[in-house]
DNA sequence: CAGGAAAACTGTACGGTGTACAGTACAACC
DNA sequence: GGTTGTACTGTACACCGTACAGTTTTCCTG
């Protein structure tokens, strides 16, 4: 509805790159949804079949948005110390996630890694190796962080709330345990001392979990 | 294709479970994809429409999909040791998600819990509550373990060959690798030094990653 | 037993999707 | 200045979820 091509030709309006800018904001304003062809198309000012010219097709165009995504994410630097360094990544992997929901339901399908992806990996690897870890010792710690990084990424994007916090929550669980009611004790006993207290948040569990992860492997960098 | 209704009526031979039951068996079959609604009501002897009259909307019946696969999943027995129970009902969540893999893709989206789920997280709770964790330290050994699952779920069904070890992946590394030469000198050491090892399989590092998070959990378990 | 209401199915149709295939117009090069 | 390749458009197809309006069949009630 903006700009249509009207009569004229719109060569030269398209780039693998701009393509792939327009859908990520695209999906970010939708909230959970990558846009459809033909709307990612009006919005660039072109007709859908234009998209065909620059990717061969929509998973190909998917696999470039989360590539976009990785992109995004805050690699350890060369001279960092390990601990800190999977901390600032797994945090901004996380932070990532949360920016773009859409790429999380889109992980479990992407099977071609974008160079970003590649060079993000490589990053993290590096910062283990040089910092003392085996290569077995490195590929244990990556499966295990991003991991759990993905899964917890998964379930704040399943959470009905915030994750943040606020109370929208106290009606929803209010609601849950009326139903349940008592044939679920130990779901009703958490909801009430834990996740309606004032200051609860869910997002909070991330740093708790992490930091059992980084002991553990600080626990095991020289065994593995 | 199979038996059409014909000109009768099909009255009788839908109900809500056997949808659910025809459709995790398609799903299944298919790989990833979950069925639409029109194959899925031609695999039950009826047209699509029929199917909403037992489910509100397509999404009603994803979230059924999703309840029973965390139905299929083994709880921890009433006596059971928390370590041991927590192990146990790990392994049988990934192997449910590994025989179910479409519904890894599904729990992003799925906001409402059904009843096997919440009875599958309430059995867990009262392990760990019954073996000495706190009410905050469940929910950090849940949140915790959850993502740690559900993660390595995602990334055993990205994988472009089977988790379970084989030679695929041979080739395929070193296409990548050939594509990456040298630019990623630490995946590429990894791939070489690790991966392309004769009895790798990606699978193995589920258990070491959770025996690092449950010797976590245990050092954890009174201080939280 | 009659009749009417409710329930479970069918038929059709609408707007949306990804994309195959066949143009068409412009840019660049001999 | 003609040829060739590239980047776009137009049209069309099969498929998707589902709204809406029948059509049966069953079951409840008088």
């Amino acid at each position: 509805m903006s700009d249509e091509p009207a009569t004229q030709s719109a060569r030269g309006t398209l780039s693998r790159e701009k393509v792939l800018l327009a859908a990520v904001a695209m999906a970010d304003a939708a909230g959970g949804a990558v846009p459809s062809t033909r709307k990612l198309a009006e919005r660039l000012g072109v007709r859908a079949m234009a998209l065909y010219h620059h990717f061969k097709n929509k998973d190909e165009l998917l696999d470039g948005m989360v590539d976009l995504v990785f992109a995004e994410v805050e690699l350890p630097e060369p001279g960092q110390d390990w601990r800190e360094g999977m901390r600032l990544r797994a945090g901004s992997m996380r932070a990532a996630l949360n920016r773009h929901p859409w790429a999380v339901g889109l992980m479990d399908s992407r099977l071609d890694a974008g160079t970003a992806t590649l060079r993000h990996h490589d990053a993290v690897l590096g910062c283990l190796r040089r910092d003392g870890f085996s290569v077995a010792g490195a590929a244990h710690s990556i499966s295990l962080l991003d991991s759990y990084v993905y899964g917890f990424a998964i379930q704040e994007a399943a959470l009905p709330f915030d994750s943040a916090g606020g109370d929208d929550m106290e009606e929803l669980a209010a609601g849950i345990m009326a139903r349940a009611a008592e044939a679920f004790p130990y779901l009703a006993e958490i909801a009430v001392e834990h996740a309606m207290k004032p200051g609860y948040a869910y997002g909070d569990e991330f740093a708790i979990g992490l930091d059992l992860i980084l002991d553990g492997m600080e626990r095991r960098r020289e065994q593995w």
